[in-house]
DNA sequence: AGTCTATAAAATGTATACATTTTTATTTTT
DNA sequence: AAAAATAAAAATGTATACATTTTATAGACT
């Protein structure tokens, strides 16, 4: 639990944000926010420092932050380094994986495979939560947290191609494909199932954008 | 250029930090470091913020930041992967290499080599020139933030061990390796003396990581 | 007219003052 | 005496006010 005011905050903006609410590409202006949010700029620039390193908004340096249009080449780069460093983490888990932790990764998987009435934002965080549930098992704090601020960065993209979502079956079979390999220890297996299925995730985003954003 | 105040005191504060002048391990107080850099606490607050986000300091949450006692599982962490992304990177770029960018990379090496009144970080702060210019002609942003941020983060660890520093020669050999093979743009063996190279630094960190902190 | 300079306006950075929260110490109760 | 509750203190979060810097505009000069 954090301070209320800012938290709130915090959670506002990232969601105006995320439904195109605020300006793409062009600076925004401290004062225009404060008004906007009603609360003084000090807040905002917290928030705001605080969403740019977290990807959500990029500083040209001397001038005021943006909110970053979406580009194949990020999406490529984000996915390209989970490729690399979850399947690390995911190695370091698999040995100190218990019943307990295997128990609730199941059940993050049970809940999404009954995801009627689920946002996409909150399947995005399900997802997550599976995937944190066993990374967490490798105590590996430097790397986990590498891996979850890349997740964010990602997060950002996970709006964008809303209905393009029958995605999710593909992913489930691949999840449960994981779980299995994690269950019996198997290194390798699981290292590869993981590797495939991020690669899987992001080409089918970046192949979306580049349709997307050539018009 | 930034703005100048905020510059200077981060400045100061992360020199503070590496050398040691502030407590490790309790929290800092806000009040405290206004006092003590004659400012007031906002930018003290924004400096924080940003230091705690390059790992200078960690935030325990709803406590404030302190300054993180030095540990061999986050050297590996960090090493490792630099280890997995770097290579990616140097892929990306040596296709683009071009004779302009080669020259300023030699040019840092030799540099290098008249090493005799240099500090230590102004050895690391050249290192990392070095392979930035390599790395910047891949043109990839997202992928080099996040190396780059990497390296921010082991620079927090190059003041640790300041003499053990014969492995200078060897480092540098191995940068001339990877230039050579750079040259010639041969991309596999230039990926592979890469990794090795880190690895190597990484080992030596960890390994005399571990003996000074076990006592 | 075009470019450069100077001046005004806007926006960000910082200090002081205040509010809220968290922590510590003291007191009260069982 | 131990534990809980409460009050005081300290520390952080936020607002308002001011300073500095940056950006835009208008005027002067070649």
């Amino acid at each position: 639990m954090q301070k209320q005011p800012a938290q709130q905050l915090y959670a506002k903006i990232k969601l105006d944000i995320r439904s195109n609410q605020l300006p793409v590409g062009e600076p925004l202006k401290q004062e225009a926010l404060s008004k906007r949010y009603g609360v003084s700029r000090i807040p905002i620039r917290d928030v705001l420092q605080r969403l740019k390193n977290e990807g959500w908004l990029t500083g040209s340096g001397k001038r005021g932050v943006m909110v970053p249009p979406f580009t194949a080449g990020e999406a490529e780069d984000l996915y390209m380094m989970r490729m690399y460093l979850e399947p690390l983490l995911l190695g370091h888990a698999i040995p100190k994986l218990n019943q307990q932790t295997l128990g609730k990764a199941a059940d993050f998987l049970a809940v999404i495979d009954q995801s009627k009435g689920l946002t996409i934002e909150e399947l995005g965080e399900l997802n997550w939560q599976f995937h944190a549930c066993l990374y967490e098992a490798a105590n590996r704090p430097t790397l986990f947290n590498t891996v979850a601020a890349l997740h964010q960065q990602c997060g950002r993209y996970i709006g964008f191609h809303s209905q393009k979502l029958n995605y999710l079956e593909a992913s489930q079979k691949e999840h449960y494909q994981l779980l299995d390999a994690v269950k019996q220890k198997q290194l390798n297996r699981g290292k590869n199932i993981l590797k495939a299925h991020i690669s899987d995730a992001g080409e089918i985003l970046v192949e979306y954008l580049l349709q997307s954003l050539h018009f």
